[in-house]
RNA sequence: GCGAAAGUAGCUCAGCUGGUAGAGCAUAACGUUGCCAACGUUAGGGUCGUCGGUUCGAAUCCGAUCUUUCGCUCCA
């Protein structure tokens, strides 16, 4: 059963995670809190050098992109533009086709009788949906143009499939008695209050005070109005935890262009912590509600979206793979029309195989010019670019002013934690003193991800060999490479524990270095020894650093 | 959100049908050894997830609650 052997890999790690320092849960000692984790001594390393180098590949080695850092609260208008806030107090329904979100109160009401035509935006739009309708429902709607037909509403709780000219329903389904308002579709959800942003208050004003003398002076109101009261009250001074570090690149598009003098293509790199009350948190760090992402926003000329695509798709699987032992394990995913979000015309998933299978790390997106346009539309302000070098299309006139499209890479930086701990974890049978067959455990860490470069051991802790290993520590200090220096417990305890923490260097210095100046340094994967000059310990590290 | 299982030392776990807790590893000190999880001696560490109930007496039985894991559901 390799799925035994996949899930206890996941319980050793965990549990590696634990014993050695890379990742807690929160709040461990008040009995830990749901889905929030915090990085140990081992982890915070880890994730800043892998956040790390994602920066230096995404923003440092690039002339086109740049970074920023966005705060995490933000003006509640930009969580109206972006859809995220819909309104939290009325109930939303999602349209199962289209993937289309809207207030069911708003929502169009059929009489029974009523012919229930889906509109489509064009041909090829109705052909995905008749052929998602198909797939789902089982039934196959008569296309005409960008026009399904053959449902019609029976009553107020269900609505019928019904061959043409005929009175009788082939299949009946059961709804709320609305369409979705766009495309008249009736496959919904069921009504949901939706809340997934985290809601916090701006200003020292305790709400609570004015929500108490409200509900006092109005307790003759029924429960509906009183909580339109409650929430006019709150909203004043609402605000909301980003549910992802995007929007802050599309609000922040004009400054970021201008400042820079950028010109199109170009990307705006941030890495951070957003938040989300997910209905479902899982898999240790996989998903939690509390989490660090790497985004980017690429933006570029539209009708180039497809190319940019798919070279963005490229360079963060390269990117991925570059780090891993197991580049095999990565793969990537095209959306099915009928997964898109409502904003995107294609996207890609970089997935991984995790012991419960492949699931996500990464989203590459098209998010065409939908979020800039609805901050536009929103603040009223001019968020285009204008490219003095190129004929408008339309007018033939040099000189275009258009609305970017956009190239989202998102990757989830706790989620590339928990793939290259995975990643890292070998077990392997290795000869102990006396030559017989012994086990040890090994964090693989690509040398540039692990959390410590170096440690340097006195093979004993007297004869004067703690003072030269800790001169040898200092000079590692002063490099500013993160070194350990270590002389508890045996060597080969030592060595073994390095193993466990990922560290890719272990320099020891023994007898022989009082006589010639000279100390080992053992490899992580190979466990060869060589013999170095301890005055070139340092630079050694760095070039299979750098060579790494 | 629903269902199932679990929670005992830092870690992995034992503790049968109720009689106030143990092992291995880990940690600390000393001695001996000195290149791949050494040995000896000693020490520290647990109100058995939390709260409540039954009982003369609860890690053990009952209830609630929190957390974790798995499966379903959900996931802009």
């Amino acid at each position: 059963m390799g799925n035994n052997n996949e899930l206890s890999l996941m319980d050793k790690v965990i549990s590696l995670s634990k014993q050695r320092g890379f990742v807690f849960q929160s709040s461990e000692i008040y009995g830990g809190l749901k889905s929030a984790y915090d990085y140990g001594p081992l982890g915070v390393e880890l994730k800043r050098n892998l956040m790390n180098e994602w920066w230096r590949s995404m923003v440092h080695e690039r002339e086109d992109v740049t970074g920023i850092d966005a705060s995490i609260i933000m003006h509640s208008k930009v969580w109206q533009a972006s859809g995220h806030l819909a309104g939290f107090s009325d109930p939303l329904v999602d349209c199962l086709i289209s993937k289309e979100r809207f207030r069911a109160d708003k929502a169009p009401r059929p009489q029974p009788g009523d012919e229930l035509p889906i509109t489509c935006t064009d041909k090829g739009q109705a052909k995905d949906y008749q052929a998602a309708i198909l797939k789902r429902f089982n039934i196959e709607l008569r296309r005409k143009g960008k026009i399904l037909e053959g449902l019609k509403a029976i009553d107020d709780n269900s609505f019928g499939f019904f061959d043409k000219d005929s009175d009788s329903a082939k299949e009946t389904f059961s709804y709320s008695g609305y369409v979705s308002p766009t495309f008249g579709s009736p496959f919904l959800s069921d009504e949901r209050q939706f809340n997934l942003m985290f809601r916090s208050q701006i200003g020292p004003v305790d709400v609570l005070g004015e929500i108490t003398s409200y509900v006092e002076k109005n307790q003759e109101k029924d429960g509906k109005e009183i909580r339109k009261g409650i929430e006019d009250i709150v909203k004043k001074s609402a605000v909301y935890l980003r549910p992802e570090t995007a929007q802050a690149m599309f609000v922040q598009f004009l400054n970021c262009q201008q400042s820079m003098s950028m010109k199109i293509p170009f990307g705006i790199a941030q890495m951070g912590k957003s938040f989300r009350n997910e209905v479902t948190v899982e898999h240790f760090i996989f998903r939690s509600c509390e989490f660090e992402q790497m985004e980017m926003e690429y933006f570029v000329e539209p009708g180039t979206q497809k190319d940019w695509l798919e070279y963005w798709r490229d360079k963060r699987m390269e990117w991925w793979q570059s780090f891993a032992n197991n580049p095999d394990k990565f793969r990537y995913r095209s959306h099915e029309k009928d997964e898109l979000a409502h904003y995107a015309d294609a996207c890609y998933d970089i997935e991984y195989e995790y012991p419960w299978g492949f699931d996500e790390l990464e989203g590459v997106a098209s998010r065409t010019d939908y979020d800039l346009k609805k901050h536009a539309e929103h603040s009223g302000a001019k968020l285009s670019f204008f490219d003095q070098q190129k004929q408008d299309p339309e007018t033939g006139k040099n000189g275009w002013r258009y609305t970017p499209f956009v190239i989202e890479p998102a990757a989830g930086a706790t989620r590339g934690l928990l793939v290259y701990l995975l990643d890292a974890y070998h077990e392997e049978t290795v000869p102990d003193a006396e030559g017989n067959e012994s086990s040890r455990v090994v964090m693989k860490l690509h040398p540039r991800l692990a959390p410590m470069k170096a440690a340097v051991l006195p093979l004993v802790k007297k004869e004067g060999l703690p003072e030269i290993a800790r001169e040898i520590v200092s000079d590692f200090f002063k490099a500013g490479i993160n070194t350990r220096y270590d002389e508890q417990h045996s060597i080969g305890k030592r060595y073994r524990r390095h193993d466990e923490a990922g560290t890719p260097y272990c320099i020891t210095v023994d007898g022989q270095t009082k006589e010639d100046g000279t100390v080992t340094i053992r490899d992580r994967d190979t466990m060869h020894q060589e013999r170095i000059s301890k005055d070139q310990a340092l630079q050694v590290v760095r070039n299979r650093l750098m060579e790494s």
